[in-house]
DNA sequence: TCTGGGGTCCTAGGACCC
DNA sequence: TCTGGGGTCCTAGGACCC
């Protein structure tokens, strides 16, 4: 374990960090090392065509995920392929995710392999945040075989750089004394939200380190990259970061795309493939019991450019038929286009998930997973209120009349009793 | 670096309503 | 009729993240 770093205090210090960014190393390729001892220390490479992702050793070759797979054996010839297991890494992150809930109830999830966890309750019961951090560590190897890395301090930003910096297989705390000394020397790349474009855009204008986003100013940094993430930036680099962790986040859109390769496709395979793709979405979306309004087709064209093309529903639905169409409705629109560029992806996205409102995402895991009534009983005066069925009706009310409806109907009054039972049965 | 698959959030303009 | 302000919804595109 590397403990250390600036930022920390080896007595915990007074004002006591208490945001984890609980983060696996190297996901899927920790896990095929777990499960075949003979890759243990060698460089591990998961997917063919394009790397998924590098284990450290792989890595240390220069090896990055999203990389074309060609290249990287090129980079790193001694390293072993293999395809991925999403079984097993699904699995894996069940077991991950068990330690964290039974850490703490306030674990958010950001996706297989990273979660955000608030201990601050804990501090009293169990010992310093530095000490569940490290109990953590300890059990996800143990339990599980996974090294994992996890960076603590006062907000979810500072704790995720932390884990940045500490990786991989470290613990880093970033005490509240030293967020200045850890934070404002780092690279501005190191900020959430800095991808290629705004990095060069920052660089252009002179500005390199975490201290020079602060020192530029907030207005000067909405001006150059826009109003919300300039507002963002600024706060993060001025250690300002009021998000709370928040457990249960739901989707708000889910989607599945094909790469073509080059060669070109005739409509009627393009419509197959789109059927196919439409097929598993459905599934989905009704394994997951939502209902969507907006499809959204997604196109990328020989040269690399994207468009997308969207439609929105009248009403909600879980049915593949209504989908298919829209779906098809917007493929024979952009058929011209097709033609004219040469197209090398198509996807699909169903977006306006029924029930994707951020109030609600607070509900226990259980009442979530719940299948709904359609007309959700919201409490009557001889029937008493259900504390989740408001949240259960407005979904069934959204599915059904979209998200004005509801916000009409709150508006007309906090009493759901009221209106609710006249809506028709839900199709 | 010639490129997979799954997501999130923000911006901006137009339509439409009051 | 030649003209305001505010709000929501839809569409398209872009940046970013793992």
């Amino acid at each position: 374990m590397r403990g250390g770093g600036r930022g920390e205090r080896s007595d915990g210090g007074p004002a006591a960090a208490t945001i984890l960014h609980a983060d696996l190393d190297a996901f899927y390729a920790s896990v095929e090392q777990r499960d075949e001892p003979d890759l243990r220390g060698r460089p591990v490479i998961v997917g063919g065509g394009v790397v998924l992702a590098a284990s450290y050793e792989a890595k240390a070759a220069g090896v990055r995920t999203a990389m074309n797979g060609r290249q990287a054996r090129a980079l790193c010839p001694g390293a072993v392929v293999v395809p991925p297991r999403m079984e097993a890494y699904s699995a894996a992150s069940k077991d991950v995710f068990a330690i964290f809930r039974d850490t703490t109830p306030l674990v958010e999830g950001i996706s297989v392999d990273e979660a955000f966890l608030e201990v601050s309750g804990l501090a009293r019961l169990v010992g310093t945040p530095k000490d569940i951090a490290a109990r953590l560590r300890g059990r996800v190897l143990a339990e599980v075989g996974l090294p994992i890395t996890v960076g603590v301090a006062r907000t979810k930003f500072l704790a995720k750089v932390a884990s940045g910096v500490a990786k991989p297989d470290g613990l880093l705390v970033v005490d509240p004394d030293g967020e200045r000394d850890f934070l404002h020397p780092l690279r501005v790349e190191r900020l959430w939200g800095v991808g290629r474009v705004t990095a060069g855009r920052l660089h252009a204008m002179g500005v390199h380190t975490v201290a020079d986003v602060a020192d530029l100013g907030e207005p000067a940094l909405v001006s150059l990259i826009g109003r919300a993430a300039g507002r963002h930036l600024h706060g993060l680099a001025t250690f300002s970061d009021p998000r709370a962790v928040t457990p249960g986040v739901r989707r708000r859109s889910i989607g599945s795309q094909r790469a073509l390769g080059r060669g070109r496709r005739s409509p009627e395979e393009l419509d197959t493939i789109l059927a196919g793709i439409v097929d598993r979405l459905g599934r989905r979306l009704r394994d997951g019991d939502r209902a969507c309004r907006t499809v959204v087709l997604r196109l990328r064209f020989d040269d690399f450019a994207r468009v997308t093309r969207s439609h929105t529903l009248r009403a909600a639905t879980t049915q593949t038929a209504p989908i298919h169409g829209a779906a098809r409705e917007l493929l024979t629109e952009a058929m011209p286009m097709i033609l004219d560029r040469g197209i090398t992806l198509i996807g699909l996205s169903l977006a306006n998930l029924s029930g994707d409102d951020r109030e609600q995402l607070e509900l226990p895991l259980d009442a979530r997973e719940e299948p709904r009534p359609a007309l959700a009983g919201a409490g009557t005066d001889d029937t008493p209120r259900d504390p989740h069925a408001l949240d259960r009706t407005l979904d069934a009310v959204r599915a059904r009349f979209g998200a004005a409806a509801v916000n009409r109907a709150t508006q007309l009054g906090r009493d759901p009793g009221v209106s609710v039972p006249l809506l028709p049965e839900h199709e």
